[in-house]
DNA sequence: CTGAAAGCGCTAACAC
DNA sequence: GTGTTAGCGCTTTCAG
């Protein structure tokens, strides 16, 4: 009888809030050490059979449930990694974020996400708050805006996560520089943009809208300088009026394109910066009476399920968004793990992406449009 | 020079993996007590400016970041909840789960997410290990399953929970009975599904599909109790070969909506059990050139964002599906505070569902279909 | 195979 | 205002 509170009942919780068991109470129950139901628990130690069942049998009485954090305060990791993106409901986070949640629990950890709405300074204070927690990893996904001392803050992130035995993960955005310590894992957003536009070209198309995608965000810059290299290689003149670029979102491309062809601008195709934008460019196309691929070709970027949704089904650029997720962490859990590798900390993987061909293309109509 | 270890560099991150600064270095730099530093950290007690400036400069050069782990420990909450949803990637839950880390981060927490992919003994160990980490709060999102040995052992979860002083909160399933200490946060499933099948019939139809909806899901379960009733009630005698129940897939609403044309089953409405057996449906009506709504009307469930992707778009019914997952935060969070209330740890909030009115229902054809 | 004891890093009384 | 100190609950040598 040497418990120590002896605040009411037990622990079958009548009114919530009573003091927890501990492996302190597990072991005078179980008539042990600690350290004996620390072995118990972990499985990493011989115990005795009838040691062990005696032990099961005080913490299954007692509802007892280790705690994480007095675990990991003792040396163990925390067994979490966190994953970080503007928004859960684009499914281009989605899938990223999925893959991430997939590979953190196949390594037997859990997973933090946190949302920035966009805002680079929520970005920046999740990153503290998930060091703070001991992230065995931080994965940050999606474009990055272009500013100079928001990236300075992110370095420093860097180094003191580094500087921890953790790491930083760029998922799609560019590197900070080599002397910043973070993992990378990239896809080719150029790459499939100049293929996309190259597609359309060789269906014959040469005046091409290029719509949406934010002019600050690094994915949208990459996918513009892909759709230029392309139009460029085939001595296409760039014309100003046909470089759109806006929010990466529905509403956008739907009031936008609707503007365009109210305003008689022309132009045989457009490339949507990504499937969203090229949803809501499709709905003004269908409301003005343009179809598409007949009078109109469209494709968009990333290829989530909306592509296939709209009618017709999109043409678009696949990404391994899933794939890159789970490199991600992959990718940041082993890096650091061999100590005689030199240290390549700044290490970038590269994924490919490639086109999907699907009903929103075709060549231009002969002469002009709507003719 | 009473510092303790002396390996190497300081905290400017070279290979990684260095020793952390803690308090006490911080302190020691800084010529105060650990008390102090932790002072200035939580801004909770006053310290002189100068003492406070000394330290903070101390933690910037020395790249300090709080163990949570350790304050944890030392009887602060961790600041986190916990979310445990079946799929991320489905919009359904994605909101749901856009609600509960919009509230956890307007409450200064931080989001544990977890997907089961519809396995409910992973789900059971994932509460587990959020207990583990001393969540504030664990949500289940979602339809449960049936089955008698899995509610018991969600009951002792939510016990030992609620014994912790956290909570287990139900979001969108049944309660687990009064005995057991959890708070719920649900919509009407039923009465949604009662004023859809009833719009239905309001508009002449008689012989109604409806499809999908995984037999042992509570949320299905629900959904068809809802939709027999407004026949019951209409006087429309039940069909069994109009109620074809299956996963909450779009490959099953394509394929199953498919045989059915194909068999040449009577009925003029279908009624998907949610927005995206719809979709399925949507597409295996076009393909063997059903017109909708002039030749077959259709409504799902969810009001998810397909349901306007689609044309026609869909007519459905809308759950407050972030604000459910704001509200499961919020209930479980004040729940708890209040020592003085009675003790409904049971206590269950139910929001509203409506029906939203598109362009896929129509009145029959007069006579047989695709007469 | 099991026990005793020293921390892990931080907070919160309690003194000064 | 600031310092001292006793834990929080667990893991892990080091001894039996």
């Amino acid at each position: 009888m040497s418990r120590q509170s002896s605040t009411a009942s037990g622990a079958s919780g009548t009114a919530g809030g009573q003091r927890r068991a501990t492996v302190v109470d597990v072991a005078a129950l179980a008539g042990v050490s600690t350290a004996t139901v620390s072995r118990v628990m972990n499985r990493n130690y011989p115990v005795a059979a009838a040691t062990r069942e005696r032990v099961e049998e005080a913490m299954r009485s007692l509802g007892y449930v280790v705690n994480a954090h007095a675990r990991a305060l003792a040396g163990v990791s925390g067994r979490t990694v966190g994953i970080i993106v503007s928004e859960l409901i684009d499914p281009f986070y989605a899938y990223i974020a999925r893959g991430v949640e997939r590979e953190a629990t196949d390594g037997d950890r859990l997973c933090l996400v946190c949302c920035t709405q966009g805002d680079p300074q929520r970005e920046l204070a999740f990153i503290e708050l998930m060091h703070e927690r001991r992230a065995d990893a931080v994965v940050l996904v999606g474009g990055s805006v272009e500013d100079r001392t928001y990236k300075a803050e992110l370095a420093r992130r860097a180094r003191e996560l580094d500087a921890g035995g953790s790491k930083l993960v760029l998922c799609g955005r560019p590197s900070l520089g080599d002397d910043v310590p973070t993992v990378g894992v990239e896809y080719d957003n150029e790459g499939g943009a100049f293929a996309l536009t190259d597609h359309l070209i060789t269906q014959g198309h040469r005046r091409i809208l290029y719509l949406g995608g934010p002019p600050g965000l690094s994915t949208a810059r990459d996918r513009l300088a892909g759709h230029r290299r392309a139009l460029e290689l085939r001595g296409i003149e760039r014309d100003p009026a046909l470089e759109q670029p806006g929010a990466f979102s529905r509403a956008f491309g739907y009031r936008r394109m609707a503007e365009l062809l109210r305003e008689g601008t022309d132009f045989t195709a457009v490339f949507a910066a990504n499937d969203i934008v090229a949803a809501g460019a499709a709905q003004a196309l269908e409301e003005a009476g343009v179809r598409v691929p007949q009078d109109m070709s469209l494709v968009g970027y990333d290829d989530i399920p909306v592509a296939q949704e709209l009618r017709p089904r999109l043409t678009t650029v696949r990404i391994p968004l899933e794939e890159m997720g789970r490199q991600a962490v992959r990718v940041a859990l082993t890096g650091g793990d061999e100590d005689d590798w030199r240290a390549p900390t700044t290490g970038t993987l590269r994924l490919g992406t490639h086109i999907v061909v699907r009903d929103s293309v075709a060549p231009p109509r002969v002469g002009r449009r709507q003719g």
